[in-house]
DNA sequence: CTTCATGCAAAACATTTGCAGCTGG
DNA sequence: CCAGCTGCAAATGTTTTGCATGAAG
């Protein structure tokens, strides 16, 4: 076996390869690569970790094509770009709507964790702001429990 | 009167003053021009947006000194930046403190909501996931009512 | 076959940096 | 005075774009 994803990985592989269909777009060999990365996307990689990762099996792949098809992905939503002050980018194929993330500032890395209290903020807002809140973005920044171990030595 | 700031705005610009002589950095006239419009900044304004606003005064200044003074007063603390997927940043000196954000997506107006159920969810984060976490971002995206009454003609 | 995707290189863009000269304290 | 700031221009780094070639359907 290539890779030890799950079987919900795949159904989400198969939902985006329908929608690109159903939209008649193309899959190539590149695109497959990207959008299999992007389904099981637990690390929310960035767009540089997803080119050296096609390169792998695809040594003449271009950057310019992931930044390509990652655009579409997002266009059609079926990734969540995750854009930061620095101008760093990570993407999320795998929940592809708003939800909440926990990300290390040391190793970077990026969790999603499970908020029963938050419920229903958007409509607090839309009553107190007379927006029409669309979408929404909630970010925790702090220090992961391995890189609180090392840090303690 | 030069702008219709209301007194806490010159409070808060006087603690950027002192905290920024406490530290022995000098306070030019272009300084205290980007401090002004930082410290009451209801608007969110772009590094453009100060840009422009301080060539009224001081037509030499440059883009890389606006950039400076921004990044200096980050450094601090003294300014909150958002930076957003496009690539866009925006500042606010009023309040360099994490707190909610609400985006109109049309006419880019930004304002900061009270939000009475938003309290500890940092703690069940932390429970929930071992993390120590420092900071947070939370923002809601959608149109505001003046953008909707304009929509609907 | 026809259209769309790829890959290369160049362009675009916002932000940063180096440095000579200026100036706040 | 003189360390730190300014303003210019060049460098940087990432994302985008144009276009000729190649391949999916």
């Amino acid at each position: 076996m290539k890779q030890d994803h799950g079987p919900e990985v795949e159904a989400r592989l198969d939902q985006m390869l329908k929608r690109l269909r159903a939209r008649n777009f193309r899959v190539t060999p590149q695109r497959l690569a990207v959008l299999r990365i992007l389904a099981g996307s637990e690390g929310h990689p960035t767009v540089e970790m997803i080119y050296e990762t096609v390169r792998t099996d695809f040594p003449t792949t271009s950057l310019a094509t992931i930044y390509k098809t990652v655009s579409l992905l997002k266009e059609m939503g079926e990734v969540l770009e995750l854009g930061f002050a620095d101008g760093s980018n990570r993407y999320d194929g795998s929940k592809p709507f708003p939800h909440p993330h926990v990300i290390c500032t040391q190793c970077k890395k990026i969790i999603d964790p499970d908020l029963s209290s938050l419920r229903d903020l958007t409509k607090e807002v839309m009553e107190e702001t007379g927006f029409r809140i669309v979408t929404h973005r909630l970010d925790f920044f702090g220090v992961c429990p391995e890189c609180r171990n090392k840090a303690e030595s």
